[in-house]
DNA sequence: ATTCGTTCTTGACAAGTGTCAAGATTCTGG
DNA sequence: CCAGAATCTTGACACTTGTCAAGAACGAAT
């Protein structure tokens, strides 16, 4: 009978554990959240720990209580910010009946990215530049390329289904091209740029039917 | 007598300025390109006007010399860098006779530039991501993109016109293409992945004849 | 040789950095 | 309700940062 005592306090200690881990890391998530704030307007050079603290409600010390150091801090935030950005053309994808749908819809989601999450997306690639730098973050972001390259691939093969084809290009070559595309609209959209956006759509347009 | 005096008094000042200035300028040039070698190191983030007089044969105080302050001297070095970018592969253009020549001479490029420059490059792409950020780097980087389109351009339809065609995909597009597919290759190699130079050699290769 | 402008060194300053530890507060199990 | 653990605040630390000013070293013209 010990046994079994000790076995049922072992389950509803291991239950408490649990909680208190998926508890300490919301906050985690909470605090992140709080820092990708400030780290999209500022970018990872101009940022620190007391500048995400002011621009949220909480104190500097916190996030030194919930994460080992900076790079750790920040790590979480690339990670959490992968969850967000890779399922944005899903619905689109699996929604469209037609070619033409598809294309509006992902042209759509481009334009609105773009326009609204500009300060998101400048921080992914200034925190995939810190990569190539620091080889902490290499893991993390080397997987959030993947994932995106997967992204645009769903798209692109789907956009030759509906055709009846097949992609014409290799995924890499596809998200690279996309990517590309998008960065340099992303640059000349924040440098003031009024027509970045129009052009990134037209050319996007005009590429669909050609590599799928 | 007086008036011809004073216009060669004007013009010998003329010119002791204007060596004057060209003095100050190539000492500009010899910081830029000392600073250029720690950012490489370490990228903009990390990098400080001390630590970049300490790896060089300059003092601190040189550098508040002859920049009026660290912006001034980041792009000082952004615009140095330009001028040995734009260049790589206008000789290959140049004196390629047929499609095979051009192909390999590009692809031994590109390798030999990920394998010896891979630092120079990450900080490219590092400062890119700045300009995102600050605007004051905005216009040399704009610039600087610019030239590398035409560069991609020139082999292109050199490549294209050696095979009687013109190219299929628009400037914007080709260069969207190779530079997605060298920063992706570029953080695989800094990552360690042997196979990033190959595998980009590998695409590149196929992608040619498709795109032009 | 002396003077004057250019070039460079040195040391200092204030502000900002990541980190941490001591203690206040809040939560929770008994 | 209360003790102990978890969470958070505060203030301090050692260090680095960009900037600058005072003056030394140098070069060239008179």
């Amino acid at each position: 009978m010990a046994r079994q005592v000790t076995g049922a306090a072992r389950r509803v200690a291991d239950a408490a554990e649990a909680l208190r881990d998926e508890k300490f890391n919301a906050r985690r998530i909470e605090l992140a959240e709080a820092a990708l704030e400030t780290l999209g307007e500022l970018g990872f050079a101009r940022t620190s720990l007391r500048e995400i603290a002011q621009n949220s409600a909480f104190t500097h010390g916190v996030f030194h209580y919930y994460f080992s150091d900076k790079l750790d801090l920040i790590c979480c935030c690339v990670r959490h910010y992968k969850a967000k950005c890779v399922t944005r053309y899903d619905e689109v994808v699996a929604t469209a009946k037609n070619r033409d749908e598809l294309t509006e819809g992902f042209l759509g989601k481009l334009a609105a990215t773009l326009r609204n999450e500009a300060r998101m997306h400048r921080l992914w690639y200034d925190l995939r530049s810190q990569a190539m730098f620091e080889a902490a973050f290499r893991k993390d972001v080397l997987e959030i390329d993947k994932s995106l390259e997967a992204m645009i691939w769903r798209i692109a093969s789907r956009y030759a289904e509906l055709g009846g084809k097949r992609p014409a290009s290799s995924s890499a070559a596809l998200y690279a091209l996309f990517d590309g595309l998008f960065q340099s609209a992303l640059l000349r959209h924040l440098a003031g740029d009024k027509t970045a956006i129009p052009d990134l759509l037209d050319e996007v347009r005009r590429l669909l039917p050609t590599v799928c």
